[in-house]
DNA sequence: ATGGTGGGATACCCA
């Protein structure tokens, strides 16, 4: 880190809980980190009463896909997001805002500057596809609603095996509502089968792996048992009992990027918290 | 023990 002169991407995934119950928190966030993309999820509002403005005034460019009363995702960007698609392929009766997909032109990251010997000429900018994803939460493994998450994780999987082919940058962040693995959870024993750590929900993510695509958190921290969501209830922040269901989910090449990646509990400390917190990686 | 807390809405709702 200390070697590098070239920019730096700070990019950011977080489901906030509403917007605007969440508006101070986040703004007091954005400020002190200052990441260039940031994907909300669960922003919970109609585009129009979104505060585009406040995001505006801080430099961000908004691509919204919200709603009324539940779901809702963003894409805020210091570079404009382009070619944005608010719906996930595969299911044209599906009427929840839960997809936002945009390309977004960055400075090649270090990393990923061709070498001289193979390329006379380095690109100034590389395009970034982003995708801000709310994956249904199941409710239980017995429920409808159990059937819709299992059938969104497939359209996902499809869809990302076409972007994987794209040239170009790729991470798809959002709340996944998996747990990937035990280290992922406080009680892998007592919770296993249960929403958000179940088998055929951890099969799906393994998909999203064998496709080719690499949950950053985890290459980067592979001992670390560390959360991205405490339930409200029951005082589970306070017990530690919470689960990493929030993902940075890269393509190899985008993998190959990464600087530096981690989670950061502070948010979750603060009163009207959000029950997830943000989890970011540099480029 | 089948709760609990918090959001947005007024739905026995959703997480």
């Amino acid at each position: 880190m200390e070697n590098y002169a070239g920019t730096m991407i700070k990019l950011c995934t977080w489901n906030v809980n509403s917007i605007k119950a969440r508006l101070p928190n986040i703004l007091e966030w954005v400020q002190a980190n200052t990441p260039d993309i940031l994907l909300l999820q669960e922003i919970k509002t109609i585009n129009d009463a979104f505060p585009t403005l406040e995001f505006e005034d801080m430099g961000y460019n908004c691509a919204l896909n919200g709603q009324k009363t539940y779901n809702g995702v963003a894409i805020l960007s210091r570079y404009p997001p382009e070619d944005i698609i608010t719906a996930l392929p595969g299911d044209p009766e599906d009427t929840q805002a839960r997809y936002i997909e945009a390309v977004i032109s960055i400075p090649t990251p270090e990393y990923a500057r061709p070498a001289a010997y193979v390329s006379a000429t380095i690109p100034e900018r590389m395009a970034l596809r982003v995708a801000s994803i709310y994956v249904p939460n199941g409710q239980s493994p017995d429920s409808d609603k159990f059937a819709y998450k299992m059938r969104f994780l497939e359209r996902l999987a499809i869809h990302a095996k076409t972007l994987l082919e794209y040239d170009e940058l790729l991470i798809l962040g959002g709340d996944y509502n998996i747990a990937p693995a035990d280290i992922d959870v406080w009680d892998a024993k007592k919770l296993r089968g249960s929403t958000c750590f179940h088998p055929d929900e951890q099969r799906h993510f393994r998909v999203l792996e064998q496709l080719g695509l690499i949950d950053i958190y985890r290459a980067s921290h592979p001992e670390t048992q560390a959360y991205s969501w405490w339930d409200y209830r029951g005082g589970s922040w306070e017990h530690n009992h919470g689960m990493r269901i929030d993902h940075l989910m890269a393509s190899p090449r985008t993998a190959d990027c990464i600087r530096e990646a981690g989670m950061d509990d502070g948010p979750r400390a603060k009163s009207k918290a959000s029950d997830h917190i943000p989890v970011w990686c540099t480029l």
